[in-house]
RNA sequence: GGCGGCGUAGCUCAGUUGGUUAGAGCACUCGGCUCAUAAUCGAGUUGUCGCCGGUUCAAAUCCGGCCGCCGCUACCA
């Protein structure tokens, strides 16, 4: 049987329209997931969406609808954005499903059945206008940062996680498994988090409809967060599906934005073993998507959503570009003239003219007939070196390097073409070899771009005269040298990807 | 305050068991080519490797100090 393969992105809480940060953990999991597809993996692929809380019940009531049909609108434009962006999702999980419902309350019972949810009493400066707590960061002078009225000393009766219990259990599992959190330094964040000492955690609320009730005392819903990471359980068949469960779990890997690096390193594991399973495999973490250097925000009116690009460059030079140039992991500010620029120099000049001018040449001196490569080209070696680096960068999940691997392969591919000049040999063996190298170099790039670029690849697969598609290729076999076979029918048409104009 | 990280060509960055002339991409300059989307190919320019001091035959790479920047420091979806 395939070997699972398990990803998720985080879900993402519906207060907020999608924007370019929400996509491109979104793109990067599914290139990734892709990739895996072409491994011949079992790939689960994860996204949703968060629903639950007190933002979410009182944005519903200002505008006069239940928080289900709110979150309803909300969650279609997540699955709208993401239809539009190619993204093969296997499932989509929405936290006011029933059977999420059924695995968190299985999940936390469990929890409570071991010992380590118990009923205690919440203590803190809680402001009545916002029917909410604060802490002394928030409020040092005790006053409310909203209202800026003083803050009253209340204490409400709440269940809690012990998550202190956790503290050893967390470090012992750090230090057995170094690649838990990628990368390093985020890793070194959580490992600092944990070090300075766990404090138990309140995880349900009284004070909140609109959550999943605690099925041990109505009057309580479980806080939001609480709910939010048995997500990945449940779509594995926490609760609903035990063998499903047995196989994708433990294997599953998160991939998250580094302001939720506390709850996926540090709440979830304990959550896990509390409840007597295994943490995840991996977690993934990656910067911001700046823009002019900012996070983006509602307030500063700086959100960029995914259409507006998408309208401008294309689906896939969208996903490029993103995959290409944050460095995964880091911040990446985002430019518009940046992303002219890559989109000119990556994929018009460099991939789209290759394959106009090796379709060009093939027209006019192999009478449009894909001649098959030579077994002892040089870029056979260049391409088998390029696909081991692209390989090794697709499984760390950093596909900036993996592409950058790859468009290794393609400049190689232009200098060869230059050296042997095939538009002033006379049509022969020799002229043929060298074109069918370039067209062998088009398969084998148009199977190492698809997880970016899945239309781009199948295009490119289709004018060089190829049946079926890219995705159906396995790896690694499909990248061995030789592949093309010859004596298909080549097809210039439209370029690929027009230049844009950098102003 | 505590813990952690960063500061390398105009830009984005790579570069740890310390060792020949410090690298890549982009940008720029010159040249070639004209099959190709004024694309492509080649050559080349630019760096006190934040500052000061130390260890060493030898440091971007180790140690100390300093300057500048940043992240985390719990119930913010």
């Amino acid at each position: 049987m395939a070997r699972p393969f398990y990803i998720t992105t985080p879900i993402y809480y519906v207060n907020d329209a999608p924007h370019i940060g929400h996509a491109y953990t979104t793109v990067n999991c599914d290139a990734v997931a892709r990739w895996h597809r072409l491994l011949g993996d079992d790939v689960f692929f994860l996204t949703g969406t968060d629903e639950h809380g007190l933002k979410i019940q009182r944005a519903a009531e200002a505008v006069g609808l239940t928080p289900l049909e709110m979150a309803d609108r909300t969650s279609e434009r997540f699955v709208e954005a993401w239809r539009e962006l190619d993204i093969s999702n296997d499932d989509f999980i929405r936290t006011s499903e029933p059977r999420h419902y059924t695995a968190v309350q299985e999940f936390l019972g469990r929890i409570r059945d071991n010992g380590h949810i118990e009923l205690d009493s919440y203590e803190g400066m809680y402001c009545v206008s916002c029917e909410d707590y604060y802490t002394e960061a928030q409020a040092p002078d005790g006053m409310c940062p909203i209202h800026h009225r003083p803050l009253e000393t209340l204490a409400e009766e709440n269940y809690f996680f012990r998550l202190s219990r956790f503290e050893q259990p967390l470090l012992d599992w750090y230090e057995a498994h170094p690649d838990f959190v990628q990368p390093v330094t985020k890793r070194n964040e959580a490992l600092g988090f944990i070090k300075q000492g766990l404090q138990d955690i309140s995880i349900t609320r009284t004070s909140i409809d609109w959550g999943v009730p605690v099925p041990w005392d109505d009057r309580h819903v479980f806080y939001v967060w609480y709910d939010a990471l048995i997500n990945y359980a449940t779509a594995a068949g926490f609760g609903t599906d035990p063998e499903r469960f047995e196989r994708l779990w433990p294997v599953v890997q998160h991939v998250i934005g580094k302001e939720i690096i506390r709850f996926h390193c540090v709440w979830w594991p304990a959550m896990l073993m509390a409840a007597g399973l295994e943490p995840p495999k991996e977690v993934h973490v990656h910067g911001w998507l700046l823009v002019g250097g900012e996070k983006m925000s509602k307030t500063k009116l700086n959100h960029i959503a995914p259409s507006e690009l998408v309208a401008d460059f294309g689906v896939d030079p969208y996903r490029y570009h993103f995959l290409r140039d944050v460095a995964f992991g880091n911040d990446g500010d985002f430019s518009y003239e940046g992303m002219v620029q890559r989109y000119n120099t990556d994929l018009a000049n460099n991939l789209g003219n290759l394959l106009s001018r090796v379709a060009t040449v093939v027209g006019k001196k192999s009478g449009g007939v894909g001649p098959a490569p030579s077994p002892d080209s040089p870029l056979a070696a260049v391409a088998a070196a390029v696909y081991a680096d692209a390989a090794d960068a697709w499984e760390r999940i950093v596909p900036s390097e993996a592409l950058e691997a790859t468009w290794r392969l393609i400049r190689e591919t232009n200098a060869h073409l230059e050296v042997n000049e095939p538009w002033k040999a006379e049509p022969g063996p020799e002229d043929d070899a060298v074109l069918g190298d370039a067209l062998e170099v088009l398969r084998i790039v148009a199977i190492l771009a698809s997880p970016a670029m899945p239309a781009t690849a199948r295009e490119i697969w289709s004018r060089i005269g190829l049946p079926g598609a890219p995705e159906d290729q396995r790896l690694p076999e499909a990248a061995v040298w030789g592949g093309y076979p010859g004596g298909l029918p080549v097809e210039k048409g439209d370029p690929l990807f027009p230049r844009m104009n950098p102003s």
